[in-house]
DNA sequence: GACATTGGGTAGTGCCACTCTCTAGTGTTG
DNA sequence: CAACACTAGAGAGTGGCACTACCCAATGTC
């Protein structure tokens, strides 16, 4: 198929494409000449994917860059590749060395072990020192509630994880890891809705 | 206080807080004269939460804006207040009517009501949507699971809300539907490290 | 042989969150 | 009282980002 064929199946503009070929997030296709090249259905699946990181997902182009590349890399190990698009997400972006004893003491009591320079203990202490700034301060307990419900959730989501090939449960953690999370966030707000319904009826 | 002590104290260049005072972020100071105005400690307060929400809480001014309103507005309901945040916030931003189906579908399962046109009812689909677009469509088990988790969550956040007075209430309720999703986030990501280090130990 | 399309590249666009600069006025210091 | 730093308010400029429009020479199609 053409780049004109490839870009209507996907809906998106044929100038985008040129724009993802050129930034890498979509492979070249194969040249049949000076001014011809042949895309496959892999292309058109790897257009998609670019579309629901960059939209839904909410990556820049250089995360998805980065992410994608976690996908790209044969050989990584899955714990690895979940790693990279750990690091490829936005973290909570944060200047100085934040406060990590909070968020230290979270994981200390649900026993979980990770590295000790892993992006997300550092996005949650930064999330943490937010909530602080803005005279918000979460209790443990509050903490340990939410930890419980991520937990089911993180076993969940590496429960599933496919154990074919190291391709296929490399993409599939990265994919999950970025497009589940739109879903959660819409999950908690539907229960904060039906939660507060019950507790406030009728405007209160 | 003046505002350079305002924006010192907030850690935010003066340019900036006359541009959140442009845009409507932050209430006018007190004028004492045609050039001189007074702030006291709850602009500090408010200009710290601005920070939040542009910053950790990924909001855009516009957004930032109608959250705000949200919280100034007296007499509006707790109940009126989160809907107000959540109409607020970003939702995944679809074009077409999206398919409501599977994430209605949810909801019966898991027995919440919520309002007809909720915009987390339409930001669910369209997560979904983006899902099955990327060729990783969600079963009904995994979705079940994770409204379980989100479920446990939103009734928390509810029975978190203080009962004091109204304006406290709608304050805790925009700031922590907000400012927690970050927090959210990050243990997930830190679950899915330790449950994956567990299951691919060594490199699997 | 006329015409549309392509790959490849450069430049421009619209939006956003600031950031700079200017004016006229004001408090403060010596 | 004069010099000076600071202020409110507002317009214009900046840099980054994700496209998007345009151009060219080459090529395929009718």
């Amino acid at each position: 198929m053409q780049i004109s064929e490839l870009a209507r199946r996907a809906g998106v503009p044929v100038a985008t494409v040129k724009y993802y070929l050129r930034e890498g997030l979509v492979p070249a296709g194969e040249l049949t000449g000076a001014t011809r090249a042949r895309y496959g259905e892999e292309h058109l699946e790897r257009l998609r994917l670019v579309r629901a990181l960059l939209g839904p997902g909410g990556l820049s182009i250089a995360r998805a860059r980065a992410v994608l590349a976690a996908v790209d890399t044969p050989g990584t190990s899955v714990h690895g590749a979940l790693g990279a698009a750990h690091r490829a997400l936005p973290g909570v972006g944060s200047e100085g060395p934040a406060d990590l004893e909070q968020a230290r003491a979270v994981l200390r009591r649900q026993g979980w072990r990770v590295a000790e320079d892993s992006p997300a203990l550092v996005a949650l202490a930064a999330a943490l020192e937010a909530l602080r700034a803005a005279g918000a301060a979460p209790t443990d307990e509050l903490l340990d509630r939410y930890a419980d419900a991520a937990g089911r959730i993180g076993e969940q989501d590496v429960a599933a994880v496919p154990t074919g090939s190291v391709a296929e449960a490399v993409r599939f953690v990265v994919v999950s890891t970025v497009l589940l999370e739109p879903v959660l966030l819409a999950l908690r707000r539907l229960a904060q809705e039906d939660a507060s319904r019950r507790r406030f009826p009728d405007g209160c």
